[in-house]
DNA sequence: GCCGTTTTCGGCCCGACTGTTTTCAGTCG
């Protein structure tokens, strides 16, 4: 039971609360309580009694009761409850844009609308449009709704969505000068999955940018238009916001659409505490309505006498808390990192040869990168056997004396078997300067096999990185059940590191376990798994994961120097 | 339902846009 699968169960609590019309506090505190359990830092399950869940900020007696209740029985009564007033369906209709839980209710009370396969019938023989609060122009989006929801499932990852972003902010700099311009929301905190693309912008004629956004080529549909704000939908049917606003309250705004939502809400009360308003135009005196800041958004905190909080760990209003007592992180950044610790060649399946990859090492500024090709075993991906190991060894000792400034380590991505032993004998491991383990095959162990197996790999003196520990992949693949008290703890005392393996679907180590690792003392490898050069640059996504955990740069072993990262790999031999 | 350097009771963030209205509710972020 993880964290989200908790949240979930609080949200759906909510929405039929809302159904019912219950007091709206009450809703939002469930709403509250779900997303913090959602982001928090640490898993739920972990938490043994009542009094520990109570600590929890936006849980009290009555959640913390439930959250063990949903531990130990897998469900919660309240809620089973609820979906015996209600067909537990109806909140599938939520999910269309446009309808809410008022919306929701009305098209069940009133024309036996269940679930999205009702909704659908009734909208296309015309009978919402005759509904009270409905009309013609609700019906077809409602439609429309339908239609974008059959060919979009689930969120958008954001190897996908920030390439989209960075090109229309590119051609709008393009287009428009003086433009201040950024992207919002969560995709600016860099979250691994987003729902829509936010984007804030602010110049000397608002009109034109929103003329020219509506204009640009990847737009095909116009969704919402006023004169601060646009929805578009671009022709492969992701949804992009445009804020508008004017210059002087840009900072301001970025704040506010930047969020999160619980960050916002939690700043704005301290805000008023301290006996100022904030909104997206600025930070006010609450008495005179006296505008102080807004341009900037370092401003904001500034006033309200907090150092500047990354976007990145703008959750759940825990890192407020942590800022007013000036023990936030100092983040770890790009520019840190000296090489990248998971790389594959064409001697398995990567695609560059030794040549080419320690010529992009170079160019992209790195001192050296590791080649981790795969082990025997692999059979699919061309794993290799310890006779063509040994030959890319020699490859790797010749090809460095020729390089200046920049090394290769031999390495290898090792699959750890069944049993937890390792795919290569230890006398050949011993060549390596550097080994990564993987898990690649039987999945579906038990959670107590899959930890001892994981575990016992790093008992192995040549074993330095656990690779995508969790062995998700987004939207396709769930992570592996595992017990990662015992899997942190066992990191921390054999002095292996867990990988951030910076690929975009899989993300994995998650932010939210790497902070949590950190707390153990875990070392952490940031990686791109990258089988082509033109993937070098993926790096980014892994820091941004590395950022959301909370990491700093003492935390991640390729931010040391060749020197320092070569004593540090051979002190667990 | 949660919470407290004003409070154990009485508050709880704030504004934009749309569609269907005739002054505003519902939804969204």
């Amino acid at each position: 039971m993880d964290n989200s699968q908790i949240a979930k169960v609080f949200y759906q609590i909510a929405e039929f609360l809302e159904m019912k019309e219950e007091n709206p506090f009450k809703i939002r505190a469930y709403e509250k309580a779900a997303r913090t359990i959602e982001s928090y830092s640490k898993p739920i399950m972990l938490f043994k009694s009542k009094e520990e869940l109570e600590k929890i900020p936006g849980v009290g007696e009555s959640i913390a009761e439930k959250i063990i209740e949903i531990l130990n029985n897998g469900a919660c009564r309240f809620l089973e409850e609820l979906k015996e007033e209600f067909p537990p369906e109806i909140l599938t209709l939520n999910e269309i844009p446009g309808l809410g839980p008022k919306k929701s209710l009305q098209l069940y009370k009133e024309l036996k609308i269940k679930n999205i396969q009702d909704l659908e019938k009734s909208a296309l023989s015309g009978k919402i449009r005759n509904l009270k609060g409905f009309g013609e122009k609700t019906e077809s989006a409602i439609l429309k709704g339908i239609e974008l929801k059959k060919q979009y499932k689930g969120r958008l990852s954001i190897g996908t969505a920030l390439p989209i972003s960075l090109e229309i902010i590119e051609s709008l700099k393009n287009k428009i000068k003086n433009l201040l311009i950024s992207e919002a929301g969560s995709l600016r905190r860099r979250k691994d999955n987003i729902g829509d693309i936010d984007i804030l912008a602010s110049g000397d004629n608002n009109k034109l940018i929103i003329e020219s956004f509506i204009k640009l080529p990847l737009v095909k549909e116009l969704k919402v238009k006023g004169e601060t704000k646009v929805s578009i939908l671009t022709l492969d049917n992701l949804q992009v916001d445009l804020r508008v606003v004017e210059k002087e309250s840009f900072g301001a705004a970025l704040q506010y659409f930047t969020g999160s939502k619980q960050h916002n809400i939690e700043l704005r009360q301290m805000a008023e505490s301290k006996g100022f308003k904030i909104n997206e135009y600025g930070i006010f005196k609450l008495k005179s309505n006296q505008k102080i800041a807004g341009a900037k958004e370092e401003e904001i905190y500034q006033v309200l006498g907090l150092p500047y909080i990354p976007p990145e760990i703008r959750e759940t209003g825990e890192e407020i808390k942590i800022a007013l007592k000036d023990q936030l992180p100092n983040l770890i950044n790009l520019k840190d990192l000296k090489g990248d610790l998971h790389f594959h060649s064409n001697y398995s399946e990567g695609v560059n040869t030794l040549e080419e990859i320690a010529a992009s090492g170079q160019e992209f500024g790195y001192n050296y990168i590791a080649l981790t090709d795969h082990s025997q075993s692999l059979k699919v991906a061309n794993g290799m056997p310890p006779e063509k190991l040994k030959e890319q060894i020699k490859k790797i000792r010749a090809l460095n004396k020729k390089l200046k400034n920049f090394q290769i380590l031999a390495g290898a991505e090792v699959d750890i078997l069944i049993d937890g032993a390792l795919d290569y004998p230890d006398n050949l491991l011993k060549e390596l300067d550097l080994v990564v383990g993987s898990i690649h095959s039987h999945f579906k162990q038990d959670s107590a096999l899959l930890t001892k197996r994981i575990c016992k790999a790093m008992q192995n003196p040549y074993l330095n990185i656990i690779a995508h520990p969790s062995g998700r992949l987004l939207g396709e693949r769930e992570e592996l059940n595992l017990n990662w008290e015992e899997i942190f703890k066992t990191s921390a005392e054999t002095n292996t590191a867990l990988e951030i393996n910076a690929y975009p679907q899989r993300l994995d180590l998650k932010d939210l376990y790497c902070r949590e690792a950190k707390v153990y003392g875990c070392k952490f490898a940031v990686s791109t798994d990258s089988h082509n050069i033109n993937s070098i640059n993926s790096i980014k996504y892994g820091i941004n994961v590395a950022r959301r955990g909370w990491l700093e740069k003492t935390d991640v072993i390729n931010t040391k120097s060749l020197k320092e990262l070569l004593i540090w790999l051979k002190s667990k031999r």
